[in-house]
DNA sequence: TAGATTGTTAATCGATTAACAATC
DNA sequence: TAGATTGTTAATCGATTAACAATC
């Protein structure tokens, strides 16, 4: 049987069963059903047991789930059972934020070490993590076997930064600048960016409230 | 001819159009062709024609598109040239980091002002932006007549500072807790969700290094 | 058994891409 | 004119949803 990838829409819910299923009382039935799920999550209950289908054992009628086991799948799927180190690179705003977030660490990620240019942060230490110049960038990932890079530079740094994780062996990028990475096939690129955000909220409220519609 | 909304699709893509734009040298040509962006931008052609068709008057076969007249036809649709007053609610991690974010402005939004219910923190300035408590929240809101809210606070509290928002006559929330909100059909939620893009990235490490394929 | 629930197959829907005629 | 380029119509593709048989 050939492997199936999983979608990027079905990745991007399985967060969210995760959050359910382990706020589900802890005394309570150890099954959980589809439609019970969907319901609650306002999702249609096909996409949820299609979306179990890809992580799990199945289901049984009538009974449902086993949220204990569905619990553990997601994890492992999700790989949030085991720690990739990560590097992040830029330490401006939105970097520094991500060295000081806590909530990495139950996805399975942990961000060892971070880069910038900037020779008066060079040195410091943010959450415990370290600042190193980017030209320490090669050797340590090289060494290091880093998969994970992610990118919290300016828009007309990030391709370079880009080549340097790909040139160290990094395979999967967080880029949040406002450009699109050029990178090797084998490489996967992950892109989060506030601006195209914006872009939908505000075009919300310009059509909402303009009056020559 | 039925007014026809522009897809989130689309809107996401708005932005790179405009850096693109913008980014083009101040002395070249006034004109610019699809076919050209899409290479630049490694889209498809037909794709970035269709786009520009939501926003533009078009172009001319053999000439393309008016630079200049691109860049304020985007600009109005995504309503980054007229200023939307928002407020933020959970002054964490992530919502000091968007508080002293400076990138805001030049996509038409400016936060106003700040909540949250820690009162240590209650009655400080952040970037100039005052915070305040959310037992406050309704009556600013309303009289500012403010329309976008952003909801960084814990997934426990998000339900409830939704509720308060919709109640405020907010009409357009930007959403970054793990959870799906529930609101009437006239309010617009975009979520961005951090969680969800590392599931993307893990399960991608996972299936290229685990060895049980 | 009856009915809730699963999982599969088919239909729908929307976005992307291909083909091509129109135009400068 | 010839050819680059636009814009439209049709084909493709993938995700979501509906219908339904299987099962406990």
């Amino acid at each position: 049987m050939a492997f199936k990838p999983i979608s990027t829409q079905t990745l991007q819910r399985m967060p969210m069963y995760l959050n359910y299923l382990k706020d589900l009382p802890v005394g309570g039935a150890a099954n959980i059903s589809a439609t019970m799920m969907a319901d609650d999550l306002r999702l249609n209950d096909v996409q949820v047991r299609k979306d179990l289908a890809m992580v799990g054992q199945g289901g049984r009628p009538k009974i449902g789930y086993v949220v204990k086991d569905l619990i553990s799948d997601i994890e492992h799927c999700l790989g949030f059972n085991n720690i990739d180190s990560a590097v992040l690179i830029g330490v401006g705003n939105l970097g520094r934020t991500l060295l000081e977030y806590e909530g990495f660490s139950e996805c399975g990620v942990d961000i060892v070490v971070a880069f910038d240019v900037n020779q008066s942060i060079v040195g410091t230490t943010i959450n415990g993590k370290r600042i190193l110049p980017v030209s320490k960038l090669y050797s340590i990932c090289s060494r290091m076997k880093i998969k994970m890079g992610i990118i919290t530079v300016g828009t007309g740094e990030a391709q370079g930064i880009c080549d340097l994780l790909v040139k160290s062996g990094v395979v999967a990028i967080w880029n949040f600048a406002s450009v699109r990475l050029n990178v090797p096939s084998n490489v996967f690129v992950h892109n989060d960016n506030m601006t195209s955000s914006l872009a939908v909220l505000s075009n919300y409220l310009v059509e909402r409230f303009s009056t020559n519609k």
